[in-house]
RNA sequence: UCCCCUGUAGCUCAGUUGGUUAGAGCGGUGGACUGUUAAUCCAUGUGUCGUCUGUUCAAAUCAGACCAGGGGAGCCA
């Protein structure tokens, strides 16, 4: 015996006239003196609730259906109607109502049947879930998910499952976790006095992973078109609406191939997986455009169809330089981008995502590949209007000499990297890839402001609650 | 980590130029009405006023520190 989704039940899958049988959670209870009361199921599978007509003459009716509250547990049995009442398509007339269990006390019941803030939200992460925001939020998260998995997975790109404990403290993209079984109150020492790592549990000094990408670069030059989709992890003191301690990232890597690839490659992604979304999760994309923010759905829709302008970092600060704003941060060739000038870019000189590339050198990491001109490398971010930088990506230093130059500039140590100059001594090839802030794309589809509403269980510093 | 703002009932907030008894809406509860739709109408309870320290005859109100949340910045995805 399976268990029904509502969803199923609402799309018209079940035949009316038949008994069938639902499970959930009353999200309200209204009395009619006529004689029923109507209950609204919700179970989570689809935006709407289901509603049910319970007749009086139950025999449970007094004492239970009438202490039926927002958030308890029921299975209703009955036969499937079509609704006389406006606002459904369906309705079950009921025969039975099971309780399964009564909320408490419904005066403190934290979701009780009004509006909440996000703040406040965000303190209940064990019940979120149960309400409209937390729900369609949950069930975007889980249609971009797929949606991407079934993009890489169409175009012939395998799934590679990179470390999250990561042995290399050089990978270069930010403050790291340790992980450790070490006993902290007694941590062993060598005889300089330093903390003897290679009594810890791998033998020496591990990490949570900053990104896959270095690994990825591995199955690339073996399987050419790879990426990576999991959990990575930043110790950074950032208190942002757009960063988080814990996120996740999809990183596709691709051989033989050149930064425009790469661009095309992210601009195809983006496209499929909102396509995706808008025809998947319609019931949720309305509530998100009426409630949370109402241009969503103009938004998604543009960057299904406008083609992304592709602009080289050298022109982008000429038109900073000329677009007669004053900008806080001043604008010369060689400076980082700022909030500022990504949002004018993107928001108002373009109007939407647009792909930046050619950096300088000397902001970019090392392993991006060095241009002819010398002082930019082949790196891209693509800016989205309302959160700014979505992915960040590069072509990859293919050639040993140039690579081992750029450590050296760095003050990096070969040795650290010795596995990843092997793919530039054994069968080098150019390749590219990018990087994608899952939860970012799922604030930018839905128009939530605050990144941690856009992850279950959200990691940020001082929070680690549930 | 830096700057600015906020922290009062289950929730969203008002208020307090320091002085006996702290306010509203929503939610909850009780009732009326109703094939209702977060319905409507009537009635009704609720508070270590973020924590600690200080100033004072007196602090929820003033000051400092700390904690938490929001907005912005930096780091980035």
């Amino acid at each position: 015996m399976s268990v029904i989704s509502i969803t199923d039940v609402l799309a018209g899958k079940y035949p009316v006239g038949e008994s069938i049988s639902v499970h959930g959670w009353i999200r309200t209870r209204r009395d009619s003196k006529a004689g029923i009361s109507f209950l609204a199921v919700h179970d989570g599978s689809c935006f709407d609730a289901i509603q049910a007509i319970v007749p009086n003459d139950l025999n449970n009716y007094e004492s239970e259906v009438q202490k039926l509250t927002t958030g308890c547990s029921v299975k209703v049995t009955g036969i499937l109607v079509e609704s006389p009442g406006k606002g459904q398509a369906f309705e079950i007339q009921a025969t039975a109502v099971e309780v399964l269990g009564f909320v408490e006390d419904p005066d403190t019941y934290p979701m009780a049947a009004k509006r909440h803030s996000l703040e406040f939200l965000r303190e209940q992460g064990h019940l979120r879930a149960r309400t409209n925001i937390g729900g369609a939020t949950t069930r975007v998260r889980n249609t971009l998910a797929q949606a991407l998995h079934r993009f890489f997975h169409e175009k012939g790109y395998y799934w590679i499952s990179t470390p999250l404990i990561t042995g290399s403290d050089c990978e270069g993209a930010g403050e790291m976790f340790r992980v450790s079984t070490l006993d902290m109150e007694n941590l062993p020492r060598t005889e300089k006095g330093d903390i003897d790592f290679a009594e810890d549990f791998f033998g020496k000094e591990t990490f949570l992973t900053v990104s896959g990408q270095l690994n990825v670069e591995t199955y690339a030059c073996a399987l050419s078109k790879v990426y990576t989709f999991g959990p990575t992890f930043r110790a950074e003191n950032s208190n942002t609406s757009r960063h988080l301690a814990e996120f996740w990232m999809v990183e596709p890597e691709l051989a033989f191939a050149h930064l425009c690839d790469a661009a095309d490659l992210a601009e195809e992604m983006l496209k499929y997986v909102f396509k995706a979304l808008l025809e998947e999760r319609p019931d949720d994309m309305a509530f998100f455009q009426q409630r949370v923010d109402k241009t969503v759905l103009d938004r998604l829709n543009n960057v299904i169809s406008a083609d992304f302008v592709r602009m080289d970092y050298t022109d982008a600060i000429e038109i900073l330089q000329n677009c007669g704003k004053k900008f806080e941060n001043p604008v010369s060739w060689g400076v980082d981008l700022n909030s500022e000038h990504e949002r004018y870019l993107a928001e108002e000189h373009v109007g939407g995502p647009v792909v930046l590339q050619n950096y300088p050198k000397d902001i970019k990491s090392f392993y991006m590949r060095l241009n002819d001109d010398g002082k930019t490398v082949a790196a891209m971010d693509i800016l989205a209007p309302g959160i700014g930088e979505i992915i960040g990506g590069s072509e990859r230093e293919e050639r040993i000499e140039v690579l081992d130059k750029r450590l050296a500039e760095m003050n990096l140590d070969p040795a650290d990297y010795a596995w990843y100059r092997d793919l530039r001594r054994y069968g080098t090839v150019p390749h590219s890839g990018f990087g994608l802030g899952f939860e970012r794309l799922v604030a930018y589809a839905t128009g939530i402001g605050n990144i941690r509403d856009t992850i279950p269980f959200p990691r940020a510093p001082k929070t680690a609650a549930f």
